[in-house]
DNA sequence: CGCCTTAGTGGACAGTGTCCACATTGTTAT
DNA sequence: ATAACAATGTGGACACTGTCCACTAAGGCG
């Protein structure tokens, strides 16, 4: 029926376009879904491409999800940058910034659940190898407000030493415990006493 | 070939049997690949039985899943109970006991990394809906060990209120960042550091 | 021009969750 | 005892997934 010359003119895309897409499809599959989501055939149907087409670009299903996993851990990276942006100098600047990183997280883990439990979780294989050291990551921006801390005097340097991990535990544990844990189903209000009183403990341990 | 009569006596099991096969094959499954290694067919494979059987006891591969994850948390929660247990009696015991609380949690997360994911991996669906009450559960048992301490007079009536939260916060989320999250790649002294303050964090936060 | 790497296609395969119709068993009522 | 019945397991299918192979068109290079 079909000529071999009849066949559709398949286009060629610009250059790394369709990987690109292949990550965009797969990152708004995952903010809807979570990371079992992302499903390697439908992001090929999203970009309108044949299912193998993948198989240029990444070799399985496993290498597209750890780039898509990287894309939701830039986008909570961003959302505590801004959060932080947003607030002023003055008094007890630094301690604001602390307690803004820690919200940006809470908010982020809450408004996008998928794209959240996506950031974290990197299939065991191409895991966590030397991402970009430059890109602004959530452990980095944590450390800065901390050495602020110290600067300001309001931290003390001797507690300083590895205080980020415990302080990064309580936030990032609050939120998976309200978000996809055990306390998913308690009420918004209950909710938001205990992400408040999440960050009341951190500002208490400071001093 | 085969006669109607001459097929083979499929000897039907005791009853309830199949079922808590299933969930015992489940749970063997998620120990080592954890809640997405819980395939139905596998278990229905490990049992001896047909895949559609599990159909007479489960819903769907969600329902047999939420039981194997509640049977993963009780899991979680006899080793707790253990690690208390081991406590002798003495100056200081509260505080000893909820250390020993910490510990398991963490030593659990970190031998049964399996497990520990499947218990925190309730699908969705059927999710927590009154698990049975008499139960001890780790909130439960961390309860107790903080009503504890304020009964022997360690921790303030006043801070008490609500602090459950935050500290099972720090320790599943340390847990969580060490096992599964981005510091899984740390070596193992550097882990062990990072536990060893999580838990002075929390004894610090309650004097 | 011809060549060769790159990117996309088409068709297959095994494995999965799930549905339907059917067969067997153990129980219970007649 | 026998007949009806619910519970349990079987067999066979379907759609969907990740992945492999062979083939083909595009575009850059000599």
């Amino acid at each position: 029926m079909n000529h071999p010359g009849a066949a559709l003119p398949r286009r060629r895309r610009p250059r790394g376009d369709v990987r690109a897409g292949l990550v965009a499809a797969g990152l708004e599959l995952a903010r809807t879904g979570g990371p079992d989501a992302v499903v390697l055939r439908e992001a090929t149907r999203i970009v309108g491409v044949v299912p193998n087409a993948a198989y240029r670009h990444f070799a399985d299903r496993d290498e597209l999800l750890a780039e898509v996993c990287a894309a939701a851990m830039n986008a909570l990276a961003e959302r505590m940058t801004a959060g932080i942006g947003r607030v002023r100098g003055g008094a007890g600047a630094p301690q604001r910034r602390l307690a803004a990183i820690g919200t940006a997280y809470l908010e982020f883990a809450r408004e996008e659940p998928g794209l959240f439990a996506t950031a974290f979780a990197v299939p065991q294989q191409h895991g966590y190898n030397e991402r970009d050291e430059t890109a602004r990551t959530p452990l980095g921006l944590l450390r800065d407000a901390l050495d602020e801390l110290v600067a300001a005097g309001v931290l003390d340097r001797q507690r300083r030493e590895g205080i980020e991990y415990p302080i990064w535990s309580i936030v990032h544990g609050t939120a998976v415990l309200t978000g996809q844990g055990p306390l998913r189903d308690a009420p918004a209000a209950e909710l938001r006493r205990i992400e408040a009183r999440t960050l009341a403990f951190i500002n208490n341990s400071l001093t």
